[in-house]
DNA sequence: AGGGTGATTAGG
DNA sequence: CTAATCACCCTC
């Protein structure tokens, strides 16, 4: 394959993003082949962490392309991105889900016990299938611990596309793309309703 | 359907 | 400072 990770993640983000589909995310004996994928289009997107600017949080996401880019939410759980384009822009690609295809036996432990299909079926799913966590963010795709490997694209005739999931804002934008008929790829979630206050 | 858990942000 | 929100997962 003549085609380079960091040129991939170089392209428009909505192009990068199906293009990881198939890659595989390593870190130690664990290995995920990913299933399921969400653009985020930093300052044009007003579903991106960094739509409002750079702060300490999404600092990672305003560097170069190939940085990890791991927050933490909901007060337990970490989600991991692939940063994208050119340092100073803050695109960047959720890894919602993937197959793991390497040291299941470690990411079953981790994942208390729950099966194949859902070891990493979900975004915090897959970082504590990998052991990934906060001391990840910013570490580099094909330098660090944590590394991403670019396969064969996926068929375009297999990769289906749609809204995100659980965004409230620009809940409309079919940014997330999964392959057809993946039992791992997590199931669609809606944004929670704002209830008014009263 | 509802709870857990804590960082981040908007607002007084 | 307080209150609301949040790119989620688990159990019921």
């Amino acid at each position: 394959m003549t085609e380079t990770l960091l040129e991939v993640l170089h392209r428009p983000v909505l192009e990068a993003a199906p293009r990881l589909l198939g890659a595989v995310l390593a870190h130690g004996d664990v290995a995920v082949r990913l299933t399921e994928v969400e653009a985020y289009a930093g300052a044009d997107d007003p579903g991106s962490h960094a739509f409002r600017g750079e702060t300490p949080r999404t600092r990672t996401m305003f560097g170069p392309a190939g940085g990890l880019y791991v927050y933490f939410v909901y007060g337990m759980h970490f989600c991991a991105n692939v940063v994208c384009g050119p340092s100073g822009t803050a695109s960047a690609v959720l890894l919602r889900a993937g197959e793991v295809v390497s040291g299941a036996d470690v990411a079953t432990r981790r994942r208390g016990g729950a099966p194949p299909r859902d070891l990493a079926r979900g975004p915090a799913r897959l970082c504590r299938a990998l052991g990934i966590s906060g001391e990840h963010d910013g570490t580099d795709l094909l330098t660090g611990p944590v590394r991403l490997e670019l396969a064969e694209p996926v068929p375009a005739s297999q990769v289906v596309t749609g809204p995100r999931v659980g965004l409230r804002q620009a809940a409309d934008r079919p940014w997330r793309w999964w392959v057809e008929g993946e039992p791992s790829v997590s199931p669609y979630r809606p944004a929670a309703p704002r209830r008014p206050r009263g």
